[in-house]
DNA sequence: GCCGTTTTCGGCCCGACTGTTTTCAGTCG
């Protein structure tokens, strides 16, 4: 797939028409393309012309140049932009605070072409006198450049900020008179990585807000300090945004802060259009200025005619195209999720009874888990031989029969070799109510020999789910090389289902893929991959990858009643015969 | 460069904060 090397080449081209000083609403218009292009779910390379230029913001220029990168791996439009400005100046524009201006005003007057270069002409407080830097300006450089170098993480996991975001809610609470307070970005639309926490609230007095805001104890630097705006940086590198305004305009700012960018822009076009105007305090009528709402972020879409669009659609990936059409997907919710079809207990690597895992999915709401414990070949993990998973059915059988109104299945998350084969001989699959198959070893195998273990397995008529497809760890391990293009094909043609892993460093399938597998007709299951019964609470997470990859209820396996569940397990067998 | 129940030309989302300026440009979200 080269959708993400022309989504890069865009927004360096928009980089470089910003120094440039080039129109502004040309360089928007390579910034939307780019962001679209790297939404894509299918493979640029196999799309055509008009398919092209159904993805917003792409034209007849960008779609030729999409179809030069495609045939000649370059643009050369792209070549020839990078060819008009200093090499090495694109680089300075990493640097917080410093923007296309201030980068080409320095590249002027001082020629420098690099962040060392910048940073020692700083330091020599060469900086200070040129039209419109001051000692300040230069100390604000210096520190970007210190805070680029400490590191400062691109994205973390949303596992990991999260929590952290809720905390700093609740201190806000203890701390501060704030009314209402939510937590909004990309943390809202559940994106799988975050780069910093937007936080709204509503008070009566905002600036003593923002003054218990810029003083609680994690905040390591103040960045801005103003009366209804202010952001800190915290431990772990950080950034945290905190937005307080009056009630009647705390919808409105929640959808601003909630995003994405793209879906705003496209709201606020659609009001202009309309009459209306759109900011973060609400909905106004542009003639005379008149507020139509605001108080509820819902105003703000039913102003519009819109259905109220959910915050993790919000991506300008068609979502503002098919509320106007009414054709949103009835996301699925917690509430639809009746089972978890991978889960391991003490017989392998997992941490308890039957019993406890029981209990504990109960309490959650759920009627049935399928026990996954790893095969043999997992030594690591205790995996169990063919004798011990027939024990373990026993066990299983006996506890089933003491139980009402809920069931164990029994299965195996089954290990798919190195060298392609499988863990299991089918006539011990057969015993079993479910197989789910994953890879744990040789990660470095080529894309061809991944692609045709997973699809080998596949066509194995007892596997009914390929566990965490693309093997990654969010920011420890990246994904393994596998066409999962010829996988989405494979499960379509043997019926399996593929897995969104709940866990927050694994989360994949990704929400593109997952959307891609729903318009293919695959169905997916929502596992937790729990080896601790807390780790049913990470369900929420799988829910939220699901729900940005558009599914419903009916796409997903583990939304089925047991008895339907059961038949269609059973399908995939019957067809092979 | 994109795009159209206002338009195939002429628009294109909107505002806070900072620093350097005396009214605004740059950056960011």
């Amino acid at each position: 797939m080269k959708n993400q090397e022309i989504a890069r080449i865009f927004s360096e081209m928009a980089e470089i028409l910003e120094i440039k000083g080039d129109n502004p609403f040309k360089i928007r218009a390579y910034r939307r393309a780019a962001l679209n292009v790297e939404g894509v779910t299918r493979n640029i390379e196999e799309l055509t012309r008009e398919e092209l230029l159904e993805i917003p913001g792409v034209g007849e220029e960008l779609a030729a140049k999409i179809e030069e990168y495609v045939r000649t791996g370059r643009v050369q439009a792209h070549e020839k932009l990078k060819g008009e400005i200093p090499a090495g100046m694109l680089s300075l524009l990493a640097i917080p605070g410093l923007g296309p201006k201030t980068a080409k005003l320095l590249n002027e007057r001082l020629g420098v072409e690099s962040i060392e270069a910048l940073e020692q002409a700083a330091a020599e407080h060469r900086l200070a006198g040129i039209p419109g830097i001051q000692r300040k300006t230069e100390e604000n450089i210096l520190r970007g450049i210190a805070a680029l170098k400490r590191g400062r993480q691109d994205r973390q996991p949303l596992g990991k900020v999260l929590p952290i975001a809720r905390d700093l809610v609740e201190q806000l609470e203890k701390r501060a008179r704030v009314g209402r307070i939510e937590i909004a970005g990309s943390i809202r639309r559940w994106k799988e990585t975050v780069k910093d926490i937007d936080i709204v609230a509503t008070s009566a007095d905002p600036e003593s807000v923002m003054a218990a805001f810029v003083s609680l104890p994690q905040v390591e630097q103040v960045v801005m300090h103003g009366t209804t705006r202010s952001s800190v940086v915290i431990r772990d590198g950080l950034q945290v945004d905190l937005r307080v305004v009056e009630p009647a305009s705390f919808g409105a700012a929640l959808a601003y802060l909630t995003g994405s960018k793209g879906h705003n822009v496209r709201l606020r076009d659609m009001a202009v259009r309309m009459g209306l105007k759109i900011n973060e305090y609400g909905i106004f009528r542009e003639k005379d200025d008149t507020r139509l709402g605001g108080e509820e972020e819902e105003d703000v879409y039913r102003l519009l005619g819109l259905p109220f669009v959910p915050p993790e659609l919000r991506e300008d990936l068609g979502e503002v195209e098919a509320a106007l059409a009414g054709r949103l997907p009835r996301l699925i919710t917690a509430a639809d999720i009746r089972g978890d079809l991978h889960v391991h207990s003490r017989w392998s690597d997992g941490a308890h009874t039957l019993a406890e895992i029981v209990e504990a999915a109960r309490g959650r709401g759920l009627a049935y888990v399928a026990l996954t414990d790893h095969s043999k070949g997992l030594g690591v993990a205790h995996g169990l031989t063919v004798e011990r998973l027939m024990e373990q059915k026993k066990e299983i059988t006996e506890l089933n029969r003491k139980l009402k109104g809920f069931r164990i299945l029994h299965g195996t998350e089954m290990d798919i070799r190195g060298d392609g084969s499988l863990d299991f001989p089918d006539e011990a699959l057969r015993e079993l109510d479910v197989v789910v198959a994953s890879i744990h070893s040789g990660f470095r195998q080529s894309k061809e020999q991944m692609t045709a273990r997973i699809t080998a397995a596949m066509r194995n008529p007892y596997v009914s789910i390929i566990a965490h497809p693309t093997g990654r760890l969010i920011g420890e391990r990246d994904a393994y090389e596998v066409d999962l293009d010829e996988v989405l094909r494979v499960a379509r043609e043997t019926g399996t289902a593929l897995e969104i892993n709940a866990y927050p460093l694994r989360l994949d399938l990704s929400d593109t893929w997952a959307r891609r597998a729903r318009e293919l007709g695959v169905a997916l299951a929502i596992n937790t991959d729990m080896h601790t019964v807390s780790q049913f609470d990470t369900l929420p997470y799988g829910i939220s990858i699901a729900r940005r990859g558009w599914l419903e209820k009916g796409d997903v396996l583990n939304a089925l009643k047991l008895p339907e569940l059961v038949k269609r397990l059973g399908m995939k067998r019957k067809r092979a015969g």
